[in-house]
DNA sequence: TTACAACCGTTAGGCTGCCCAAAGGTCAAG
DNA sequence: CTTGACCTTTGGGCAGCCTAACGGTTGTAA
């Protein structure tokens, strides 16, 4: 499999390929006569499985620590405590969203009924500094 | 107030507040004396404003456009069309999490007792291509 | 055979939303 | 007058890609 096809199948462009190959996280082996990049069958399920944990915000060297645990012999059988993890983070940003989206709800409650002020919005946020400081800022992801 | 000052109400970095500055979300004066960067009340407003609307996701520009809505006289009342699709926005994204983390929760009941082969997991990525397909792709955020 | 499109490779730069360092001006307190 | 805490701008860096440019390779078809 040459890139293009890999990345094809996988749902990805070649380049984002071309990227994870670069960061190590894919390991072609090149065809010596025209330097190409081939992909065997385990390179689809490694990529499948790095998009997937991308699509879970986990950055490429946490990918590339998990996947050296696939790698090495020492680790033929991990615990789930990685996915478990993620899938833990998952749930958290879920619940995370859904407040947002309910804190939003009630601004609108509280100020709109069909249409609402934009400037006065803006300006109770200036004022309504104790509700702010209550919800706390943890940070963007 | 100046930066800082703005910044620590805000709960923000005074270099954030210099970023969305340079950007044009923020107007301050300046004091012509020394140059320095003076926000009013209504700029604590706008930051917070910002500073939610960015925790969705919505990018400067998009925040720079709905800003911009609020500023101009033409749009002292405007539908609460854009937070209501940015409320849409954030029940999706939650849904696609929770669907991501079933999907994990899937795999965990398939494979994985009390330990699993990631090498296994992998290679079953690999092979599973309809499964994946039925998903679809439809970009990370 | 030759021409051409469709691939491949690498390098280099850009993008977003910031953060950080450096070099220098300003200002209030001691 | 110095110190330290602020302010300014410039320029660079970070992740995770994308895009362009330049040139080699491959396969097909005239």
């Amino acid at each position: 499999m040459r890139v293009s096809e890999l990345a094809q199948t996988g749902g990805v462009t070649a380049e984002t390929v071309r990227h994870y190959t670069r960061e190590g996280l894919l390991q072609p082996h090149r065809d010596p006569r025209n330097g190409y990049q081939l992909y065997d069958a385990e390179s689809l399920g490694r990529l499948r499985f790095i998009d997937c944990l991308r699509s879970l915000g986990v950055s490429l060297p946490e990918i590339k620590q998990i996947l050296s645990w696939a790698d090495q012999g020492t680790a033929e059988f991990i615990e789930p405590v990685p996915l478990a993890t993620q899938r833990g983070r998952l749930y958290l940003r879920a619940q995370e969203f859904q407040v947002i989206a309910r804190w939003i709800d009630n601004m609108n409650q509280d100020k709109m009924t069909e249409s609402f002020s934009l400037k006065e919005l803006i300006e109770s946020l200036g004022s309504r500094k104790s509700d702010v400081e209550i919800n706390d800022k943890r940070g963007h992801h």
